[in-house]
DNA sequence: AGCTAAGGCTATTAGCCGTAGCTTTATGGC
DNA sequence: GCCATAAAGCTACGGCTAATAGCCTTAGCT
């Protein structure tokens, strides 16, 4: 029995692609040890907080990639520009992993800091922006809720299926982008 | 044995009650029927496809029910106001309901009928205000799309905990409320 | 009265998570 | 160069769950 070279980070890869080719239903530690082609008691050295960890650290490093991709998108933009890039680059992420963008938990779950530092870059990234508008202090938070809500609930309902219609999304995600900068430009109560 | 008196919709009925006071994590049949007081596979008898229908038939009675506040909070209002008390309704069911909301599908998700049928109905509402916007056809689509992201996106983050600073989420949802009716009064590319 | 259908049960199987405890590999100090 | 030790793998097992099979009882209709 060599040596497999797992680490955390390895299981986790492993655990992506398992997401990624067969979704979140498939996701058991059975089938991540076969993929690392492991037996499944063993995943615990690495990961000691078995599958409840797993899913942890899976919702961590994918809010890393996407706070990596949106930082890239918005490199050298500002203000309007910035915004579109953005909503796109976040968009183009869940629809490229959809059982990723799925992952990242939906109900109320005890605050895990790892999950919160991920979650501040990319809210930092937000903010970056928004300063372009202008916008600084609570206002900058309540934007920049607002800018989350919009780029969270599109993709969200977007990889869920939720839109049905024939209507280009394209065209949407256009329409929801003009009234975010619309939005913005105006925002009111700016000191 | 006396008979329990059981039906589909009392079995989905304990499913919930489970959900909001345990989570989503115990959602379990064998939970279910304890709280049916009834043998785990007695189950199978009112919700023959086991697990993954119960899901399925609560998704579908969460957007009834859904569909059914924001019918009753828009009662009588038109543009602006409609569209503050429809997201008002919408969070508050979501904060009220926390896991019954993140019980929604979110992930790819194969297409059933019923859930359709349900979703299509909190398409309706939304599309009747938008009526009050002049908004018709494809435009009306975009826009309904952008009003579902924008309330679902708020709801979701804010029952997940993705919002996690001292601000006021009264004062968000108004920005975003604000952001949202001034999208749709300067609407783009009314016909 | 008796038949049928439906709702309940126990028993069982298969698959999963997680723990315990053993064995092997790799590594670093002497 | 050798040995001790820690890390990383394994097998075996216990407990929980979903789901199926097959039986019994109740309710209601003819």
């Amino acid at each position: 029995m060599p040596r497999a070279g797992l680490t955390p980070a390895a299981v986790v890869g492993h655990a992506l692609a398992l997401l990624d080719d067969q979704g979140g239903e498939a996701l058991t530690l059975a089938a991540v040890a076969a993929r690392a082609t492991v037996a499944t008691p063993s995943l615990y050295k690495h990961v000691p907080g078995g599958l409840a960890e797993l899913r942890r650290l899976i919702a961590v490093r994918v809010t890393e990639e996407l706070a990596d991709r949106l930082t890239a998108a918005v490199l050298g933009l500002s203000t309007d520009e910035a915004v579109a890039a953005l909503l796109s680059a976040y968009l183009e992420y869940a629809l490229q992993y959809p059982e990723r963008y799925a992952a990242l938990p939906q109900s109320p779950t005890p605050a895990d800091p790892e999950l919160v530092a991920a979650g501040e870059r990319l809210v930092e990234v937000i903010m970056a922006i928004l300063r372009g508008y202008g916008l600084t202090g609570s206002e900058a938070v309540h934007a920049t809720r607002t800018v989350r809500a919009m780029a969270h609930g599109f993709a969200s309902l977007t990889t869920g299926g939720g839109f049905r219609r024939a209507e280009d999304l394209a065209v949407t995600r256009q329409r929801l982008t003009g009234v975010l900068t619309a939005g913005l430009r105006n925002w009111p109560g700016r000191s």
